[in-house]
RNA sequence: GGUCGCGUGGCCGAGUGGCUUAGGCACUGGUCUGCAAAACCAGUUACAGCGGUUCGAAUCCGCUCGCGACCUCCA
């Protein structure tokens, strides 16, 4: 099943074609959010470009495993808090149970997803119900000689490890150049070497979240969920691993070295590395403090949005630039983008009730090639998305009468919208505008008392009317064949 | 300090050697409309600076300036 897709390859640092390791079937294991805050649009550019890359590779006919873990045992802090998992300091901070905390945030994140049109991974699993298999691979690690145990914590020994293996191939970093850079933390460590990271942490007294081991009790390392997971739910190797460029180092090079110290294999074929959303030119962060959170997004509840964005305005914004790419925020971006969005979406709703003519006065077939190439080009939706914008122009044209289009095309153009703007972009047609229930008859009413007073120039009373209906956020439309409406929530 | 990346028109954002008018938004003019809205047509504003390679560069090379990411939890 060749189909000349072609990803760009962090580990290679260029665009390969993709070729399954099992096709048809193919893993995808991308990192899910740590759950002890609220999901951002940080955490939605991530997830949005995997879902694309997930609903794209079933499109094509590959049968995907898509596995996004939760992580909810929190990672350290940092080193000089004494190994304080986030999650617990969190939950001592609000006074709730570390597993409250987990399960209001996992919630928020899974809402925020439905909102956003995900599609759900086919697996999701969480670091804290794979602790036994964590144990387990530490174990092998230890066996073959790259993990070293002190006071009950385990470390993972990187200038062993690099000694035949390449710890660096994925980030491009040189360990001795990192072992000369790293700044002296106190002595306060037991690591052998400041680049050796934690397996396995022996908890404190005040930490909470705590489990069992041949060590100590206490909590597994920073990394090794992914790689525990990923091996357990997709295999070793596998094909694609995904996330964000900021987990690129350390996170993603540890887990290469730890699934190559205990599996013996490169873990995974394909890295994708999704890059940042900025705000003013600085990477969207936690630590900066400068994120928004979606929800504050849906609301408009945060001082730098002007007003509330719809989650598929947030898709489609996201959707314009390329995933490589940092994405700078801004109200007037989104603005823009709530409109494009919207041509988009009404457009695609007037191709389906357009009728055909004799012949075509657009090539469509090449339309439809040119969106197929966009996307198989390592996921270029903005280009895609410029396609659809051409599918718009001839739509529309269409509808005035300035173009033609056959019947075959026709119904090639609507299974174009189909397929890119909603199967593959993942876009969703807003609220029925066709009008539910009562809805519909009172609105037909409505317009029809208000074209009887057109008709007799009563404008004062149409006015009135359409007035009335742009402050319910319906905007009508008066065309040749009737008035139609919108409502734009 | 080390490693890596970026700088495109009013805004966002594609494009890597020779027509891409990319696309969206904004703006101007036109068509349409009772007026709008929407739509269509046309138009305006570019490739940080300097130098080099080349018949030809936004695109390759060098330098300068500016910005950012990673090196510490982060999507």
């Amino acid at each position: 099943m060749a189909i000349n897709l072609e990803f760009y390859n962090t580990l290679n640092r260029k665009k390969e074609v993709f070729e399954p390791l099992n096709p048809p079937n193919v893993g995808m294991y991308v990192c899910g959010p740590t759950v002890y805050g609220d999901p951002h649009l940080g955490h939605a550019r991530a997830a949005i470009v995997f879902d694309v890359v997930f609903r794209l590779l079933s499109h094509f006919g590959y049968k995907v495993r898509y596995v996004r873990n939760i992580t909810d045992v929190g990672h350290l802090e940092n080193d000089a808090d004494g190994g304080e998992d986030k999650i617990a300091k969190k939950a001592r901070l609000e006074q709730l149970e570390p597993m409250e905390i987990v399960q209001l945030y996992t919630d928020q994140y899974h809402k925020a997803m439905d909102a956003l049109n995900m599609l759900h991974p086919s697996i999701e699993p969480r670091a804290s119900g794979h602790i036994i298999e964590q144990i387990a691979m530490i174990e092998e690690i230890m066996e073959n000689g790259f993990g070293y145990e002190k006071d009950g914590s385990v470390y993972f020994d990187v200038v062993e490890y690099n000694k035949k293996n390449h710890y660096g191939k994925l980030s491009g970093r040189v360990v001795e150049e990192l072992l000369d850079n790293t700044r002296d933390l106190e002595g306060q460590d037991d690591k052998k070497n400041s680049v050796d990271f934690a397996l396995w942490k022996k908890a404190q007294p005040e930490h909470i979240m705590r489990w069992p081991s041949p060590w100590s009790v206490g909590f597994p390392g920073w990394h090794l969920e992914c790689s525990t997971m990923g091996a357990k739910y997709l295999g070793s190797p596998f094909d694609i691993h995904g996330g964000g460029m900021d987990l690129l180092f350390p996170h993603h090079e540890c887990e290469i070295a730890q699934s190559q110290a205990a599996n013996k294999q490169d873990p995974v074929k394909y890295w994708m590395h999704n890059n940042m959303i900025t705000i003013n030119g600085q990477k969207m962060s936690k630590s900066l403090n400068n994120f928004i959170t979606l929800d504050q997004l849906f609301e408009g509840d945060h001082e730098a949005l002007d007003q509330a964005y719809a989650p598929m305005t947030i898709r489609f914004f996201i959707l314009q630039a390329h995933y490589r790419g940092t994405l700078d925020f801004s109200n007037d971006a989104l603005k823009a983008a709530e409109k494009g969005y919207r041509k988009l979406m009404n457009s695609i709703a007037t191709a389906s009730k357009l009728s055909p003519g004799e012949k075509s006065t657009s090539d469509i077939p090449a339309l439809v090639e040119n969106c197929e190439k966009a996307i198989k080009d390592d996921l270029s939706t903005s280009i895609l998305i410029s396609h659809l914008f051409e599918g718009v122009r001839i739509t529309n044209s269409v509808k005035i009468g300035e173009e033609t289009i056959s019947k075959g095309d026709l119904s090639l153009l609507n299974k174009m919208f189909e397929d890119y703007a909603f199967n593959i972009l993942g876009f969703q047609a807003e609220a029925d505008q066709t009008g539910q229930g009562v809805i519909g008859p009172l609105m037909d009413l409505i317009l029809d008392i208000r074209q009887d007073a057109r008709v007799n120039k009563n404008f004062d009373i149409s006015d009135k009317i359409r007035d009335a209906l742009t402050t319910m956020k319906i905007t009508t439309k008066d065309e040749k064949d009737g008035t139609s409406w919108t409502y734009d929530e």
